[in-house]
DNA sequence: GAGCAGGTCCGTA
DNA sequence: TACGGACCTGCT
């Protein structure tokens, strides 16, 4: 296996906290074959062990292991509820997932909860993604837009994704229509691509925002979800003063937080839904 | 059996 | 621009 030395950097609370569901648990480590091949990672004091399947891998992409973590961590630390929240998993990093496993996983979490969406994603990855070998094992890759679009309704149904079947079915189609491209994405400011990504259907704020973090690298985009609304309403009065929309209080948290409000809300999260 | 879970869409005002 | 109801499915 390779190794890589890591600091400021915990593979368990970054895979656990709930940001990804392209990394599974195995063995000592965690698997991801949704980038086209498969990635297995351990984590040993400051040492990263990984190995793969077929071609290099990034790690250092991957968990993005260059954002200075740091000052964002003193930058954002600008009350008790952040700094208690960053205590608890100082090593969590933001993850860089794969676009479209990011965008389909997110869909599948819609109204959901984590078993269900665990078991949606994998159902999805066995029925039409790639199969890879390693170590002896078989593994399943998150489908492509392309492989994704020979999915009928009907199918779709059987796997028993209720009414996400119609968004995963529309929003592979835009997809494959290029429409909206994870390249162009990323040359947009974040408001342009959060608007962007909404015109998929079955893709809306906080959707649009978990992709926009979670795999375009937006790190001001702030998520907010029924947990990260409990959090604000109850220590961050602020955050509503001005309106109760998603948009408002999204802006609030990123005026209030700053450039890096992405990494605030994934230590509020974190934090809120373990200790509370 | 009613209620809810890591939202979104659509109709209405 | 904002609000409220409906919505598959699985679990308690």
């Amino acid at each position: 296996m390779n190794e890589l030395k890591v600091n400021h950097f915990d593979l368990k609370d970054t895979i656990e906290c709930g940001q990804t569901f392209c990394w599974i648990k195995e063995g000592e480590g965690y698997i991801n074959s949704d980038v086209g091949q498969v990635v297995y990672v351990e984590q040993d004091g400051n040492k990263l062990r990984y190995d793969s399947s077929s071609g290099k891998v990034d790690i250092r992409e991957l968990f993005r292991l260059a954002d200075p973590l740091p000052e964002i961590q003193k930058e954002i630390m600008i009350d008790k509820m952040m700094k208690d929240s960053i205590s608890f998993a100082p090593g969590l990093r933001i993850i860089k997932d794969p676009f479209f496993p990011c965008l389909i996983s997110f869909i599948c979490s819609i109204r959901n909860n984590i078993p269900s969406i665990r078991r949606l994603t994998q159902s999805l990855r066995e029925k039409y993604g790639s199969i890879y070998k390693f170590r002896e094992k078989t593994y399943y890759g998150m489908p492509t837009p392309k492989q994704m679009s020979k999915a009928t309704i009907r199918e779709l149904d059987s796997l028993r994704l209720g009414w996400r079947k119609h968004f995963i079915k529309h929003t592979t189609e835009s997809i494959i229509s290029g429409e909206v491209t994870p390249e162009h994405l990323k040359e947009l400011e974040y408001e342009e691509a959060h608007e962007l990504l909404k015109s998929l259907h079955g893709v809306g704020d906080k959707v649009a925002d978990c992709v926009c973090l979670f795999s375009l690298g937006f790190l001001e985009a702030f998520p907010i979800d029924v947990w990260i609304e409990r959090v604000i309403q109850k220590q961050y009065g602020i955050f509503t003063a001005t309106g109760n929309s998603y948009t408002k209080k999204s802006k609030a948290a990123r005026e209030y937080f700053g450039s890096y409000a992405g990494y605030a809300q994934e230590y509020l999260y974190y934090f809120s839904r373990s200790t509370f």
